[in-house]
Order: C-alpha cells, then sequence, then structure tokens
DNA sequence: GATGAATGAGACTTCATTCAT
DNA sequence: AATGAATGAAGTCTCATTCAT
C-alpha cells in the first residue's frame, strides 16, 4: 500500500520497461498506437497497452472511457491532420494539374509517415461504436468529395479526360493509398517521397489528356 | 430460464433459420464468410457460425480444427480462383496491352462477385497463425509478380512507360482492386463490369506511352 | 424449495467440495439463494457461486445469461408458489374469516419455509433491472388484490369492519410478513405454525368487528 | 477526452445539479441518502455522490473516513430521531392506550418523512461491518423493546389481550413500519397522518380487549 | 457423424481509496 | 480545506475448445 519512492514500474506484472516520457494520456496513445498497427484492435489487450505505457490499468480508464475511446481519438487525430493539409493545397491558386498532384504526393507521405494510423484505420473500424463509425464516415466522405472536386475542376478546365468518373478516380487512387500499410516499409528502397512522386505521377497519367 | 438458452435437449435455438441447403462444411463455410465480412473474424463467435448454420459446434469441429481454419480455407478458396484466372489470361496470345487490361479487368469483376472474400482478406489477416500468414503471403506475392511480368513486357516491348517502376504500379493497381469492399455495393449504380472497365482504363492510361 | 441438506459444511472457497447433488442448474439457484441471504446479492460474486455449487464460471453462464438471472429465477419460484397456495385457499368455500386466516397463516408459513427467498425479495429488488422490476412487481400487486379482495368481501359480508381500508390492511399485514427474514430464526423458540397462528390472530382481531 | 469526466476545475458536468446549499458534510449526507435509497447503496459509486452535493471525492475523503462512514451516520441520524421521540411519548403521563396509539402513529409519521432512511435502512444494513452492524441492532433492540415494554403494560393493566406475546406484536407493528418505504408515496393520495391514523388503528384494535 | 454441457483462461471495466500538491 | 491523477484488486462476462455419450 504504501508506495515506493523509487517510482520504478515496481507494481506486479510488467518487466524492465523504457519508462516512456511525456503525459500519461499521450502515452497511453502513443503505444496503443503501435500495437493496434502491429497486431490488430482485437488482438491487444488494455493490459499490453497499460504496460507498454508504464502505468496502470486504472490510469488508462481515467482518461478514457473505454478501450475503443483510444481507436477513436487515432482516427480523429490522423483524420484532423489530412483534412487541413487537403484544404491548403486544394485551395491554393496553382494550376489544378498541379494541385492535384501534390494533393495526391502529399497523401501519400502523411501515410507513410503515420503509416501506424493508416494501418489501423482500415483493419479497425468495425470496433467502433455505430455512432462513431458514423462519424469517422463523414469526415472521411468529406475529404473524398474535396478530392474528387479537383478532378472534376480539371476536367471542367479542359485538363483532364472528361470521360473519367471522379467519383470513381478517388476511389481507385484512395485505394491504393490506403493499401501502403499492407506492403510499404521504412526499411525498404524507397522513401516516402519517392512513392509519392510515382504515385501522383500515375495518377495524373490515368486521367490528363493526352 | 436461461436467457442464452444453449439448452433443452436438441430442439432448442432454432429461429430464423433459413433453412441452408448443401453439405454441411460448406453451409459452414458459406456462413462463416458471411458473418466474417458483416462484422469481422473476431467479432463474429463459433457460436453464431454453427447457429447460422444450423449444426452445433461439435458439427463444426468435426469438420474444422479450429476456428481460423476457416479463415484458412476461405482464403484458399479466392486465392485459387483469382490465380487460375490470372494465369490463363496471362498467357494467352494477345497483344500485352490487352492481356494487362483484361487481367485488370478480370480481378476487378471476381473481386467484386467475392465481395465478403476481398473484405475479409485484408481485414483478418493477423487471427491467422505466423506459417498460415506466411503461406497466403507468399501465394499473394506470386500472384503479384505474375501481374507485374505483364507490365515489365509491355515496357520491354515498348509499349508502356519504360520509367515507371512496375512492382509499384501493381502496388497502385492492387490497391485499388483490395478497397472495392469499403466502398462497393452491390445495389449502388454501378455494375461489376463498369467499375471493371473504368479500373482497366486507368490503368492502362497511367502505364501506356501517349 | 426445502433446500437440500446436502450442503452444510462448506467452508471452504474450492477445491475439495462436498459435491453438491442434484443437477448443476438446480445447484446453482439452491447455493445462489443460500448467499445471496447470507450477504445480499451484490456482495456475492459469481465465483463464490459456482465455488459453492462445485462447478466453474463457464458453466453458470451456460445456463443462465447473467448473475441476474439467478435473482429472476428466485424470484419466480416463489411467487409462483404463494400465488398458486394463495388461489386455492381464497376460493374454497369457507367462510370469509376462515379463509382470510388461513391465507394469513399460510403466506407465513411459507414465508418461514423459505426465508432465504423471503429475505432475497426485498433485499436485492434494485438488482433487476427494469423489465423484470416491472414483471416482479406486475405479479406482486396480482397476489396483493386477491388478499385485499378477501378482506374486501369480509367487508360486504358485514363480518370486518368497513371503515378499515383494505388496501392499507393488506399492506399492513405483508409488511410484517415481509420482514420476518429480519427476525425469525429457525433455531429460535417459536415454530413456523405459532407464528402464523399468532400474525393471523392478530390480523383477523384487528378487522373482526367487536 | 476521458467519457466519464471528473470534471475540470469545477465547470464540468453540472447539468441538473440543484444547487446545493449549506455546509460540506451536510451536502455530502443528504446526496447519498437521496441516492443510497433510490438505487441502492452498492449501486451508488462514490464519484456519483461527490458529483451530486458539487464537490470532489478528496472533500469527501477529507470529512468522512470511507463510503460506509456515509451509511453508518445515515443510520445513526434516524435512530437517534425516533429513539427520542418514543422516549418522549411513552414516559408521558397518559393512559397507555394512549401512550401506544400515539407511539405508533409518531413512527409512522416521523418514517414517512424521512422516508429514504427508513428505505437505507432495510436494504442495505449488511454493508456495515460486523461491529457497526452489532451497534445499529443494539440500538434497534432498545427501541424495540421500549415499545414491546407498552404493551406488555397494557397487558398488565388488563386493558389489552393478556394471550398476545408483546415480543411478537413489536415484530408485526414493525415490520408495517418498515415497509412502508416499498409501498408509499408522497404523491399518493395518503397523507403521513393518515397512514399514521389507520396502522394505529389496526395496532390498537389487534390488542385491545374487546 | 454429431451433440451440448462444461471448462478455464482471459477480456474489459469499475471503484473505493490514497497522496503529492 | 480541497484536488484529481493514479492505484490495484475485484468484478462480470465471453468464448474457443474438449469430451463423454
Amino acid at each position: 500500500m504504501a508506495r515506493d519512492a523509487t517510482g520504478g514500474t515496481g507494481s506486479g506484472e510488467q518487466g524492465a520497461r523504457p519508462a516512456p516520457a511525456g503525459a500519461v494520456p499521450e502515452r497511453l496513445l502513443a503505444e496503443a498506437t503501435r500495437l493496434f498497427a502491429e497486431r490488430g484492435y482485437d488482438r491487444t489487450s488494455v493490459q499490453e497497452i497499460v504496460a507498454a505505457a508504464g502505468v496502470t490499468k486504472g490510469a488508462l480508464y481515467h482518461y478514457f472511457g473505454a478501450k475503443d475511446d483510444l481507436l477513436h481519438e487515432i482516427y480523429g487525430r490522423v483524420l484532423r491532420l489530412q483534412t487541413e493539409r487537403l484544404e491548403a493545397i486544394a485551395s491554393s491558386a496553382a494550376p489544378v494539374e498541379e494541385r492535384l498532384a501534390e494533393a495526391a504526393a502529399d497523401v501519400v507521405v502523411t501515410s507513410i509517415e503515420n503509416l501506424d494510423d493508416t494501418k489501423i484505420f482500415f483493419l479497425s473500424m468495425h470496433h467502433l461504436g455505430p455512432d462513431q463509425q458514423k462519424a469517422v464516415r463523414a469526415e472521411r466522405r468529406r475529404y473524398h468529395e474535396r478530392f474528387r472536386g479537383l478532378i472534376e475542376e480539371g476536367q471542367r478546365a479542359g485538363r483532364f479526360r472528361p470521360e473519367a468518373s471522379a467519383d470513381l478516380v478517388a476511389d481507385f487512387f484512395f485505394g491504393s493509398v490506403h493499401h501502403l500499410g499492407t506492403w510499404y516499409r521504412a526499411d525498404g528502397p524507397l522513401s516516402a517521397r519517392q512513392v509519392a512522386a510515382e504515385f501522383s505521377d500515375l495518377l495524373l497519367h490515368s486521367v490528363r489528356l493526352p
């Protein structure tokens, strides 16, 4: 009962932890993200998360009402980030081709830089409650529509093939992006920027008028 | 009495059984596929599967050694199907552009026709044991390489842009295909063939020399 | 209803149990009844119940969907018993005074013979879900009304004091009965029949015309 | 962030806070009484009590050593009140019949006026520690004996039926009183005084010589 | 071939309580 | 006098799997 002044991990069940730094909620989110990406939401127990963060279960439930609140928070983080960036790029003054190319490259780069979030996003959506799922889908939908708008703009401007369905092109491209998590390796031969450049190039070639 | 009455003398819990036809193992696989796609592997209990198939747990364990054997079997089914078809198309005598276009369209059509399998494939891989996972990845890899071979062939033949990385193009395209499960709806406005035609078209535009 | 005399000794929590006889669901109900009466619903853990019954938690949840299903079942048992007996007595051909006296004595005797159920009834109602609670109250209400009917019949027949509120008399008497659990001891000086005779006598004196 | 916001600086989650007035310990006791009566001791968390009282947990533990100290204090309050009043009534100079009638009516009135305490008394006794329980029972016993004394006095004085067991009569009557909490409603048709008059009347009829 | 009662481990969550501030 | 982050133990329930029949 009297707590050890050592402040070490001392309490039961965890081993020698590197005692991660930072505030508790942030540590919990960081470890949860890592673990969810590594082995999936359902194969990660709350116990593993708190052990990795160097706290106890009570601490987690002090900050998060339930395990899936962690998921929700992780989703919110990446959605906010990507939405903001797309908004900035899409509303710049550059020609539409350049804006589309940059938006495409950017979503690839941020997806790779936050590859854990990207993986989790598509692996674990079904673990959210119906309302949370609806909210995430709605936000995702807005993102999709903003991106599609760029394609339509290019078609109206006579730069992109008019017979392509803008909606389908967006789904086509985002499928590629969302699957980065299944094959991209940070320690592989390709940098994030290289992949971004190639993906962006492929997209532009697929819609541009010859 | 019991809320979740498994009970009684064997007359229990029929309920909304859709009178499943066919042999028991096939019924089990069919219902498992439907349920895994609908709510994920881990959110589907063995009890739900056997109830949907109209049998009892003992029957399931008579045919399958464990729950993840169902998953493994589902994976095997779709992998065999797609590998066979790709093989047939790629080795035909048509020009390489036509063969790539047809292969691309075909994988879209079969993915949509087996949309449940497609969904499960990427949602639930981490539930397989390490060995099974390795086996699936290896098979997937062969498929990937056969497809990439077509692109390289087209490049050597001077029909496709030589600067594109064939590997990356394949990952780009398969990402799009694998994500069909997240947005395609059978009751939506697009037929499988329409999506296939457009996706194939986008791929060809993205690699063909102008 | 009469309690299994098997139990007895069991002070240990697990391991070498006296292996209570009978079917598993009945054993679980019997032990749950004993423990709930002894220390209250909430101070009794599922673990304690299954240990007393000599089975595991899984077995309990095989038969009962939740802990409070045990409570519901216990309630149902005693309600059915008392309702049946009151019905039989009230509809006999004896004079109304005799029928009321017998009904009063009978509810005392059965309450004492099932003293654990009686205790639980009033201690733990708030642990039922809203719907179950409503069902129990409705059944209890029917019982109350049948009993009150006897008093009203006696008033109409000119045998009981007309100024007494039959409703209030019923509540008055049942209060006494329901509180038997707080003071009656099987090993005390009074037999169930003695208490029944006195309570019945007090009730009759309180309503009879002088 | 946290679903169950324990709340920021005091601006969080007011909602339906009835702007509690008075000193902190009194507010805590008042809210605890209300909540215990409404949903039971064990279904009421310390967090709910402090939220209702508009303070934090630290404040509660500053004034009360433990959760069940609240219960003990509530018990003490109602026991003191009823003991004092009985003492005053029983030792007056009126004839014994009048004193018994008045004591009976008074305990009904004070029970109804403090209906929450009455409910808690019998619902939550088993949450006290053994010593506290013993103390409460002893105090209760004294009350019972004082009341029984009135009945015996009336029997000796030749006003009450000598064959009735005074002890049993007291248990009979207090059962009725203690169960008021299960059926009496402040917004119902009966005033506290009406119930008191009828109960007192029933008691007197049940013991008085014809 | 098939049953379903029973297991046992582990999951998420709650909560009274403590203590540095 | 009061805070609220953090603890740690205990709670209820789920579920894949086994085995005697």
